[in-house]
DNA sequence: TAATTTATATTTGTAAGACAAATTAACTTA
DNA sequence: TAAGTTAATTTGTCTTACAAATATAAATTA
């Protein structure tokens, strides 16, 4: 005599509760902006108690699929996607791999080389004349006797940035966004320290005239170069850290 | 007789613990596996009931940033998310811009070609035998006379982020795999009337080739065949939608 | 009558207390 | 010593109550 064996489900409720409701949000069931019924209602149609459909609830919330708003026209909403958003996010969970060292220093350097290249190449074909206006005023910005090197800091991601809408992509651009925003607690590492700033400068303006003179190849040569004397000017620091504490 | 006025702070106690324990995570105060004060005590520390604390708690479970276990020797832990994970915490929001056609197809294309080719480049040069091996068994999968539809398009993602996982660079699998994901909703719409089977399983048994025997131009050359042979199928699917609404 | 203030109803946010479920270590029994 | 039982701990769920924020309707004032 034997019967069948099948697995049981482990998860928690408030888990099974956010994940099928989840479905209903990416199926379509549930679209933007929809009022999903009350915290009461749910409890009644999941049998199961208040503060359970709460905790399924704030699961969606961390993932920006609902937002929660009080009284008589309250309740919990789909939110509207929005392309800000997801480059948020995006920037948001590139940083975390840096965070919490799932990627070291060498891949995100690697990643950035072979992502901006392909943005600087994009962006030599179809560089706009505002665009190249842009980076000429962050060339002028950088160059400023007064900067400081927040400010600097700050110009730098803006340049490149530049570059990235240049490519005419958003999505690329978004992509690049979120790398360069990723390595910037290694850029605020060395700022102060250990690049000079003359150099960076002189890179950027090389690489405005080789995306200006639409010269692809030259633009990914310079850019090699920055990100090369960057990688070695961090590790500079860090040689200089271990140096420190002995 | 005037006062200053300052911006008083309008989030949920659930999400400004959420937030400083995020924090904590990422800026290394908390490491992996690291087990966090129980949520009585938390709620001691926090001056807040326990169901706050456990809101607060499901909002980084959300996030694959903590787990928890019950038990004497449970509690709840850090941990680390994976590349995956973290991808897979935007394809919600990529998934629904695409659907909702909030971002345009064609760019998510290009952007798709342009970092999977800097993919197949890669892989070309740094495949192992393990992942040859994993390519070779999702292409025994696809080839399977009794394949769904649902779990051919499944080995077809499976067959790309394992590409993108050869290219030895985490940084760049973690974008590829966003775009890849945020390109599902469009592969879903055509498989089952507009995408050949024989034709896709063709480009993947050429492409494995190439970069088994570490042709990257080759692979790159297949790779636009595909995109491009996906993109009209896809425009085929939409005039025939338009056609049938006529 | 128009503008302002107050009251009311609704929904989410938080708290307190109780009990259940899962798990591990310690203890007991064979 | 191995197997079984018990106790303790922590998370998971429930019940009940009240607070806070908000929009609308009603009442009051000018």
């Amino acid at each position: 005599m034997s019967f069948e064996v099948e697995p049981v489900n482990r998860s928690s409720l408030s888990s099974q509760i956010a994940d099928q409701l989840q479905e209903a949000i990416l199926d379509g069931t549930l679209k933007a902006d929809d009022r999903l019924p009350t915290e009461d209602e749910l409890s009644k149609r999941y049998q199961v108690s208040r503060p359970t459909i709460r905790e399924a609830l704030k699961r969606l919330a961390a993932k920006n699929l609902v937002r929660s708003k009080r009284g008589p026209t309250g309740g919990t909403f789909v939110t509207k996607p929005s392309v800000a958003q997801l480059s948020d996010s995006l920037t948001s969970a590139a940083t975390m791999l840096v965070s919490l060292k799932e990627v070291d220093l060498d891949e995100i350097n690697a990643a950035r080389l072979e992502l901006e290249s392909t943005c600087c190449r994009l962006a030599a074909q179809h560089r706009s004349e505002s665009q190249l206006s842009a980076l000429i005023h962050e060339l002028e910005v950088q160059t400023d006797e007064r900067i400081t090197a927040e400010d600097f800091c700050a110009s730098d991601v803006r340049f490149h940035r530049i570059i990235a809408d240049a490519s005419g992509n958003r999505m690329l651009a978004f992509v690049m966004y979120a790398v360069i925003e990723a390595l910037q607690p290694v850029a605020n590492m060395i700022a102060y320290r250990f690049r000079e700033r003359t150099v960076i400068i002189d890179h950027h303006r090389r690489l405005l005239e080789a995306i200006q003179q639409q010269d692809a190849d030259l633009a990914c040569g310079i850019l090699k170069e920055q990100i090369e004397y960057l990688a070695a000017r961090h590790q500079d620091a860090q040689d200089w850290r271990a140096g420190k504490a002995d």
